[in-house]
DNA sequence: GTACGATAGTCAACGTGGTTGACCAAATAG
DNA sequence: CTATTTGGTCAACCACGTTGACTATCGTAC
């Protein structure tokens, strides 16, 4: 990873208001995942990145299986598929039969994968804690009313193109 | 891409209040980002991914090189040149030595990077305009104010971890 | 004026996250 | 019992990032 620039926001022109609005939100949005990130390594979590917390969020406490989880991601199968394999190989997910059908495998959260999603959880509310000290409670209640009435739902897709893949 | 899911806020749990807020912030920004390329897809620029915009943002209409372009995004020369061969395909961009210094060769913005530039800045200005229609422009600018103060200046960097690669 | 270190660009190999298409096995519908 | 649908996997490919190695050029120091 390069090494950050100061100057790095030399080419946003604040003559074009519109410009500024995009790009708040996403620094709001990053702030929060990475400061959640960066307290998650300190708390025995370094391999656990961004994007697998959607997964983790998605399988949830009742597990699912590739396909649905690809439904509920926005994704293919095979991409929901390869996802959970590398969280399997990190300790988070484990695949297990279906007694009730032997072409689905259950997708379920180890101790481990609990473990980062309720940390997750905890380290989230503190930082929306935080955001209400600086800014006050009815701000930021205010922000996530305003931010409901114009933004599209479309919490966990993941399948913007040109964001990840085409 | 797979087919939307409209369900697929099932698994977010309202219980934590904390996993709402960023939920929100991205929904936002997304919602502004693919609301921007539906209309500069109507207007020729298909082609065009989120990602391209923060580049042509980057190279700006005085034009830089590829190790300053990595610089200005946060990512490698590597990732940076890579990402020009791209835009280059696709016309946004073009390569010129420079007469100065043989080493140096400069990226600048071809005729259809700035009309996608200019474009895009005109449609975030009118999607702002929109929002500020709903929710009333001082609530527009109180959302921006507040997100100035909470949220870290880092508003280029595209080398989250885990977002995009490792 | 030459030798040397820093800088600009490129190539190669690799990792992650996405896509289609093809395929098999198991479940289900007729 | 056959036909279709569904769940999972494999293979090939693309976008986007990384590090490491290499060449060419520039600037400086002697």
């Amino acid at each position: 990873m390069a090494t950050a620039d100061p100057a790095n926001t030399a080419t946003a022109d604040p003559e074009r208001p519109g410009f500024l609005l995009p790009l708040l939100l996403l620094a709001g949005f990053r702030t929060l995942v990475d400061d959640l990130h960066a307290e998650l390594a300190r708390q025995g979590h370094a391999d656990l990145r961004p994007v697998h917390g959607f997964v983790l969020q998605a399988v949830g406490p009742a597990g699912t299986t590739a396909s649905e989880l690809g439904h509920r991601l926005g994704v293919s199968k095979q991409a929901a598929g390869k996802t959970v394999d590398r969280l399997v190989v990190l300790g988070y997910l484990e695949r297990a039969d279906d007694p009730a059908d032997a072409r689905r495998k259950l997708i379920r959260l180890t101790d481990r994968g609990h473990d980062g999603l309720r940390r997750s959880a905890t380290l989230f509310d503190e930082l929306r804690a935080r955001w209400a000290q600086t800014l006050g409670e009815q701000r930021v209640s205010a922000l996530e009313d305003d931010l409901r009435r114009v933004a599209q739902p479309n919490f966990f897709r993941l399948d913007v193109p040109g964001w990840f893949g085409t």
